[in-house]
DNA sequence: AGCTTTTTACGAAATACTTCGTAGACAAAG
DNA sequence: CTTTGTCTACGAAGTATTTCGTAAAAAGCT
């Protein structure tokens, strides 16, 4: 297995912000991102460009200096980032019981037909997975 | 509908992992918690003293100091603690989408025949719930 | 060319959170 | 009574994160 990353991602919140971004927008420059950010919140422009080069050094980005403009692209996935920040949230809020987080969210949540569905096709899945493992 | 707390519970990582030991064993000295504490690593008891302080001036524990060793008692519930921070996080890292955040946890799944049926029996109690208030 | 705007770089202030040292009160032990 | 230990209070240092001001270079404009 192909470990494109041996240590954990663990962005802060800002910086999650603004890789939320770049994973919907693809490679961008920083004034994109930061009038992105800006339709939710105010953020300084430097405020924005020191994080994404904070976010350089630490390898949760990447940028193309070529230009005069840099360009940023992520360099982490946006599955793999929610996996490792689940995973921590898990262990700190419900003891490690990724069942009672699921539980407490489906719960509390107005689910549609159409995502109950969704779940259940799921947990078939799982499953028919586990029996065929014979897990 | 009572509201038992307008403002939103926001724990720190430091302080839920104290509000777990309130949860589990209930009213507690500082001595104990910092016990409890420190079978996972090491910390100082005045650090503890400290933060659970803070915790009472935040409201986020009860303290009881009619004698010289004050206890404390939480003073919010896991339940709803658990909630508000879920929400957050779900907002966070999974743009509010509760159904993402299920099926990426479901997805890494070391979930049991047991857990799984549970889950099922859940979303079978709010599909029926679903139809009976007609939504 | 001269002025304005945009961009990066740098550093430091501001904020949030965590940790601990020290002091004083009180209690327990000898 | 004196010593030792435990507890609270307080403040401040340490660390992580966020925010921004200023400067210099490059680009655009008139």
């Amino acid at each position: 297995m192909i470990m494109s990353q041996s240590k954990k991602i663990r962005p802060t919140e800002s910086e999650l912000e603004i890789l939320q971004v770049l994973w919907e927008h693809g490679p961008s420059t920083v004034r994109f991102v930061n009038d992105q950010l800006n339709e939710d919140r105010e953020v300084g422009y430097t405020t924005t460009l020191k994080l994404m080069q904070i976010m350089a050094e630490k390898g949760l980005a990447e940028r193309d200096t070529s230009q005069r403009t840099h360009i940023y692209s992520p360099a982490v996935t946006e599955a793999e980032t929610q996996q490792n920040l689940l995973t921590q949230f898990v262990d700190r809020t419900f003891k490690g019981s990724a069942m009672k987080l699921v539980m407490q969210a489906l719960g509390n949540h107005n689910a549609s037909e159409a995502e109950l569905d969704e779940i259940k096709a799921l947990i078939e899945e799982i499953e028919t997975e586990g029996r065929r493992k014979n897990k």
